[in-house]
DNA sequence: CTGGGTGCAAACTCTTTGCATTCGG
DNA sequence: CCGAATGCAAAGAGTTTGCACCCAG
């Protein structure tokens, strides 16, 4: 009944352990195929998702594009999305836990389990990038 | 170059304004096309974008599914994501627009320009299905 | 042994895009 | 008129699933 430990999880986990930053799914296939070329990408997808509901990785969605990313911090924590690159970043933000609202119904009966407080701007690099190129102001 | 007002774009925007909730772009697209069975479901998604662009219906994103949902509110204001059947409901929380910390780079760089908060939880319905079946506790 | 895990490809969902045609201003 | 908008189908991106085979416990 329980989980089984393969090469092909362990190879998962230590991909995201040592990833920088928040990888997708993709991102982590990537890393894993190129040392271990014939991991399948439904494998990865399989070991992400078993991965993290063991809570052994965090995962982070709610972006822009519908993409999951991964995380090796598993506490609760706050992200930035840039909206030029789809990065996501750590935010150190000491609002989000303070909304201590969850458990009481709402008056139109929606029961709050849990909520995420998500940031959209632009990462350091791509602000770099837009001064190098001297397009400061609007731009899309 | 400005835009056209097209009759599918007003069947779209009068398909979001008139429906109840927090529609997704195929919930209008079988609302138009039930009575204008010829519309395209292209149509709909070019309308659909082009009028909240054009700030004349809200666009309601970052849920679980990656899903992008529309509103004929405009106003910013949070939402629950319905973690059973998906369902978008509003919530009326006073703390959303009380954070703010726009405009100034974090410690590494990053320029937040907007947030979101986003509950999620179960809505009423689900939860009347829940008790009828006696399933209150554990399950998934 | 046995059923959870794997690899592969196909399927799926939501959305976007290319292109010829239509039509609003 | 002319370019924005349409309809269609095909392509995309990200993710999931069916199935036969494999291997960890």
């Amino acid at each position: 009944m329980g989980r089984r430990n393969t090469m092909q999880k362990e190879l998962t986990y230590e991909a995201v352990m040592s990833y920088p930053g928040h990888p997708s799914a993709d991102d982590i296939y990537r890393v894993i195929s190129s040392k271990h070329s014939t991991i399948s990408k439904a494998t990865v997808y399989r070991n992400l998702a078993a991965l993290s509901e063991d809570g052994r990785i965090g995962r982070v969605e709610s972006f822009a594009n519908g993409e999951v990313h991964y995380d090796h911090r598993t506490e609760e924590h706050c992200h930035g999305y840039c909206m030029r690159c789809g990065r996501v970043v750590d935010i150190a933000i000491p609002y989000d836990n303070r909304l201590n609202i969850e458990a009481e119904p709402m008056e139109d009966g929606f029961s709050i389990t849990s909520h995420k407080l998500i940031f959209e701007g632009i990462c350091n690099e791509c602000r770099k990038k837009e001064k190098e190129n001297g397009t400061e102001g609007i731009k899309d």
